[in-house]
DNA sequence: GATTTCTTGTCATAATATTGACATAAAGAC
DNA sequence: GTCTTTATGTCAATATTATGACAAGAAATC
């Protein structure tokens, strides 16, 4: 792949993925981008232009056939691959993202890691809570392609340089600190408290 | 307020406030943009034209001062306000919001509601669940700023609506689905699945 | 206190992203 | 089968966002 498409674009693919997934429910088969815009709220034109980074997968006159387009979708975002995640922090958190449900569209979560010895050795959901000392030798013989942070701030870097010498592929990271990782290292950050600043925000402007 | 601030610069005070909230937990009382940049990953150019957006808070040949500095981000933001939450759906994403420490910042979570009797009358931390069904008399005598939808995606926007006639001021949606609002609503959502498919996406191309 | 260095606030420029326009081709109507 | 309608893919135009440049003011140096 690698076709230098914006960041931009590629954030929108997981909504017409869900979109495109509601209509398939609701068993409509063929949609336009007229159509499309007025569900999904991004422009006609930028739906277009969206697609066409990608290919050209409408027809002039008829459309877009849903399946088709939700099967490009999701071969496009990566969605016909199997993904092995690990969870580092077994806290409200760390549980949560580890019973989301997130093996439906093919992210298992394979471990969880802890330090605190009253977890380790129990299951959250039916995943084992695995003693943060062994993740090192956890990853020479398990791969993972997704290793989500879900610690305290204040380790936060630690655990992400670790797992970035144990060759993780990428980071998922829910600490509420900035943290870094090398260039082969993916990483993607979800700030839970900037997003609720951002709403504060809108409330008071 | 209301001075047409783009999102884009908003999504970016967050990432000021917290990295100036490092800065004075480590002692620092001086910052140029330049140095600034450097930190958090911005230009030097686009900072100041952030900050220049609310006000004139630097003094040539000095820099800014990070006290007050982040005083004035946190003012812009919000952040001197108290705000009350309630949570919708007391499932393992309700319990981590609950327990997350809001509160440190001023969001207090109040209530959390869900439908489900072996849950009601109980507590998650030391908030209560209450029945579902009282949500609109809860809400005509407690005012909520914030709501928070944790529930499944297939009542999301009937609580959402129940929650915007009820006069929620914003709803902070987890819910995996789109949802609608009337326009007095503020809306924030958190689309864990999108964050996570742009993760896959970044892993194979 | 004069001179040099530093650094802001702001404006001009450049880069990105979005929207509009339209030629072209297929679908649907008759 | 012809004509009208629909709707794509693409390019040009517009709008938005980020960067670069610099005059002017304050701090630091000598």
């Amino acid at each position: 792949m690698d076709k230098n498409i914006s960041m931009a674009v590629i954030r929108r693919l997981p909504k017409y993925h869900r979109c495109l997934n509601d209509m398939l429910e609701r068993g409509i088969h063929r949609i336009s981008s007229k159509d499309l815009s007025d569900v999904i709220g991004f422009s006609a034109s930028q739906i277009r232009q969206d697609f066409n980074n990608f290919g050209a997968f409408g027809q002039q006159g008829y459309g877009y056939n849903v399946e088709e387009l939700f099967f490009e979708i999701s071969e496009i975002i990566g969605l016909s691959k199997q993904y092995h995640m690990v969870i580092i922090g077994a806290g409200n958190l760390g549980g949560a993202l580890a019973n989301y449900g997130f093996e439906k569209l093919g992210f298992n979560v394979d471990a969880i890691f802890d330090n605190d010895p009253e977890k380790i050795g129990k299951k959250l959901g039916n995943i084992d809570i695995l003693d943060i000392n062994i993740l090192e030798t956890y990853m020479s013989k398990n791969p993972v392609d997704i290793a989500v942070i879900a610690t305290p701030s204040s380790i936060a870097q630690n655990i992400a340089d670790r797992l970035s010498i144990s060759m993780a592929r990428s980071i998922w990271n829910f600490a509420p600190t900035d943290i870094s990782v090398p260039d082969e290292v993916k990483l993607e950050s979800v700030h839970l408290v900037d997003s609720l600043m951002t709403l504060a925000y809108l409330l008071n402007d």
